[in-house]
DNA sequence: CTGAAAGCGCTAACAT
DNA sequence: ATGTTAGCGCTTTCAG
């Protein structure tokens, strides 16, 4: 592997000037800087990232920490994240944790180890500790859902808002009796969606029922036992509002299986997209997040960070929006 | 941050012992090692990644290049690398190049200059160029695709057999006049499906028909297009092979759209997977591909190529399986 | 503006 | 088995 020093002295100057010139850190004589770059190319260099990153203290890697890349909500955030960390000259390490805390906690000291630059992280819950990076001062965004105690840069979506936009076209659509499937206690989202679903309800003034409400996991067994429930319970209802994407298609499945049919008994309307939803029959009614630009805005926000430590945390909501489709169209 | 010779002198060692202690590459003295250990835990010390990979001229980083995570078939395929070379201690860059040859190469680039200890790359087409890789010694594997003039491992599907299995399902089922939308004529996986498709017509005695056949850009507007320009033709065929996912979903939507009837008065059988295509109506058969498969054992033969770069190149060949359903179901 | 020299943190050779 | 020493390839003071 060929070395500065060789580049330094097949153009007659030193090692820095070589340095100088590569990286137009500083001004150099024009006449050195093409003697530079002709030794360059003459000899066909390339630099050694891995010795920069070590005198340099900072690699050009970013880790995105997500539960599955498999789910094309993340399939989606990740490709934007991978699109915006190239514009700023990063790449991308990819990191599946499955929503597991141990390989989650794996990958931050890899993170760490390596001296990433910075981190894009879905917690898989509450409890997710990003301490040690904020201690390393590693810049930190977290994507979808926040953590409790720490402060940093954020970029979620409006769930609440979704969730109510989702029940209001049912509500709209002449169905009242709306069960909410929605995830588990503990995480945020979960927690947001319900909210919303419960507002609309109240808007509308209709009652309340905690009969109607089931929280499962977020993928898709978890739908159908949900459904499963409500039908085998003999709970009274003429909707569902799901909230994500992978629970939709449990729900469905459910449905479909026990012949009940949508939209006309029971309408049915998700929450997140799902690659060529418009295939089904009946095709999904949902609300969708904007999950590419998700992953660019973060990978926006953790650009900046890098290069600006100091900065007041960034919290960046955005916005859902409603696809109505067969799935809620009521004859 | 915290260097090995703080632990070393906590210790009361020599920087070589903690090292080796640390790496279990020597025997130490059980007694000096507890120390190690002890000093290591005492004062919270975190190896120096990059340090240690300037030192050891090899990274723990892996490259994955594929032309778009965003494509199901890509995106098992890239959770199937990242688990395997999570298995052997390699965390995996996502690089999606869009099939764009500039951004190939720019990928290479990267990881050469980051030292980066494999890559496992779908190429782009015939023309990729992976000489530099080769000549700086970086394993390499390919996924998918074979490249024509160099000697690397592979990890590929047996198209031919694939594509014969969907089309004599599709005689088994008393379609005779069947259409096939492939791909692009410089892409090895397009011909290999085509000849497939023709090796079953003539087993069945079948005549070949070039009307028939239609090469698009394995993209969804592609198979949408072909479809279209099959029927505005006036084409005679009563059931089509479409060679890859994406342009099955194109092919199916211009169907739905000018209400053919699919599996009656058209057939339809498509290569590839796609996420929740039973909840499709009709739900389509296809023929898929061991997509999570073809990663790991990309991941397998990089990590035993990295270990032992001399071996002779190995050509591996996963089966298709098929999956009828309703779309090939004549009454 | 340019060069010399030091050192990022680690591991591999060598010496004991 | 352990310690000493050198050096991976680069960038960044510091002098001049």
């Amino acid at each position: 592997m060929l070395k500065i020093q060789d580049v330094a002295r097949h153009a007659g100057v030193s090692a820095a000037t070589v340095s100088r010139v590569l990286n137009g850190r500083a001004t150099v004589n024009p006449e050195l800087a093409a003697r530079v770059h002709a030794a360059v190319v003459e000899l066909g260099y390339r630099p050694n990232g891995v010795a920069r990153n070590l005198r340099r203290r900072q690699t050009t890697l970013w880790a995105v920490l997500v539960s599955d890349v498999g789910n094309p909500f993340f399939t989606s955030l990740v490709r934007g994240v991978e699109d915006g960390g190239r514009q700023f000259g990063y790449s991308v390490v990819l990191c599946n944790t499955d929503e597991n805390r141990a390989r989650e906690a794996e990958y931050i000291a890899v993170a760490l180890a390596d001296n990433m630059a910075g981190i894009i992280i879905s917690p898989a819950d509450d409890a997710t500790d990003i301490s040690a990076l904020v201690a390393a001062g590693t810049a930190v965004v977290t994507i979808d859902r926040e953590l409790a105690d720490t402060d940093v840069d954020a970029v979620l979506v409006d769930n609440e808002k979704g969730a109510e936009q989702a029940t209001t076209h049912l509500l709209d659509s002449g169905y009242r009796r709306i069960a909410c499937i929605t995830g588990p206690r503990r995480m945020s989202t979960a927690m947001e969606r319900l909210r919303g679903y419960q507002r609309a309800l109240k808007s509308f003034g209709v009652p309340q029922d905690r009969a109607l409400i089931r929280h499962a996991d977020f993928r898709e067994d978890g739908g159908y036992s949900a459904m499963a429930s409500l039908l085998d319970e003999g709970v009274d209802f003429d909707a569902v509002f799901v909230a994500n994407n992978l629970m939709t298609v449990g729900a469905v499945e459910c449905l479909t299986e026990r012949e009940v049919t949508v939209p006309d008994q029971v309408g049915v309307i998700g929450f997140d997209d799902i690659p060529w939803a418009r295939l089904f029959r009946p095709s999904l009614s949902y609300v969708s997040q904007p999950t590419y630009e998700l992953g660019r805005a973060a990978a926006q926000l953790l650009a900046d960070r890098i290069d600006n430590p100091n900065r007041p945390t960034t919290r960046m909501v955005l916005q859902t929006e409603l696809h109505p489709r067969e799935s809620t169209r009521r004859k």
